[in-house]
DNA sequence: TATTGTTATACTCTATAACTATA
DNA sequence: TATAGTTATAGAGTATAACAATA
């Protein structure tokens, strides 16, 4: 039996996409929700964000990172980011400490529980960065990030 | 002089950004949001975001598309896509009108004033499209394309 | 009974502006 | 005066659950 164009026997559309389907900005936007769909659900899913993991990985890199200079880095107003560490501090994982040098800057630190989050995620990361890219080559894949970090 | 690392003469700090420099799913959010910004901001702009002009190529492309099958299209609950309808039909883009078959049911159509809108904002993607891949070459461009559709 | 669209509600992410405590 | 962090507030995006109209 020919397929009606737009529908089928179960009343789920197959829908025209147009012009969008060829638009790296739509592209980029459905590969990002797919990245981030299977970062939450995928097998040992840290119950964090990528962002929060994100956040947690700068925290690490970054002694004495002020929230400041963390708000800079990640490119988010200075306002947004303290829902995100209330968040993380209340899980025990980051502290504030009020820096002596200058008593207005709180310097952020991992917590031992969160030094241990942080490496268990670290190699969540891998299987699911593994996972994302599994139907791509090792060569496919450092054209992807070089590709990506073009247009970033 | 040598960059101490971590700061530099502007107290703007370089901050190590360790493994996530070259996490696909970093990279994809990251020129995601250029991308975003970019079609925001840039010249003839407009006024609508990618989602909601998707949204009028889509009730373009799908004659009597109803909120259900958009809802399902793409990937959005039919909640959500109320306010998002709300929002073009207050701005004279679109209308919903009841189905004659099955009177549950809106069918979705461009006005005239949608129409007009329509084109020139895919005029626009063309142009933001030659922005955003500006420093790709059209090998490149294609390579990214189909390296996002195996992820997305 | 089931489906379509709407509403009520809630949570996250985002920002701007005003506040505080420090500098 | 200016800066670091917080709070108040607001808007967009997302979802679930319950509802009215219709099938």
């Amino acid at each position: 039996m020919a397929k009606t164009p737009g529908s089928n026997q179960d009343g789920i559309h197959a829908l025209d996409f147009g012009q969008l389907t060829d638009l790296v900005g739509y592209r980029l936007r459905k590969a990002q929700i797919a990245a981030y769909q299977a970062f939450m659900t995928g097998r040992d899913a840290p119950g964090l964000t990528p962002g929060q993991v994100g956040v947690l990985i700068l925290i690490d890199r970054n002694p004495a990172l002020t929230q400041q200079a963390l708000s800079y880095g990640i490119g988010v107003d200075k306002s947004t980011l303290v829902a995100t560490l209330d968040r993380l501090s209340e899980r025990g994982l980051i502290r504030r400490v009020r820096s002596s040098v200058d008593r207005r800057q709180n310097e952020l630190r991992l917590t031992p529980k969160g030094q241990r989050t942080l490496t268990e995620a670290l190699a969540y990361i891998d299987q699911h960065e593994r996972a994302l890219t599994a139907r791509l080559s090792d060569d496919e894949r450092a054209t992807l990030l070089a590709l990506l970090h073009k247009i970033g």
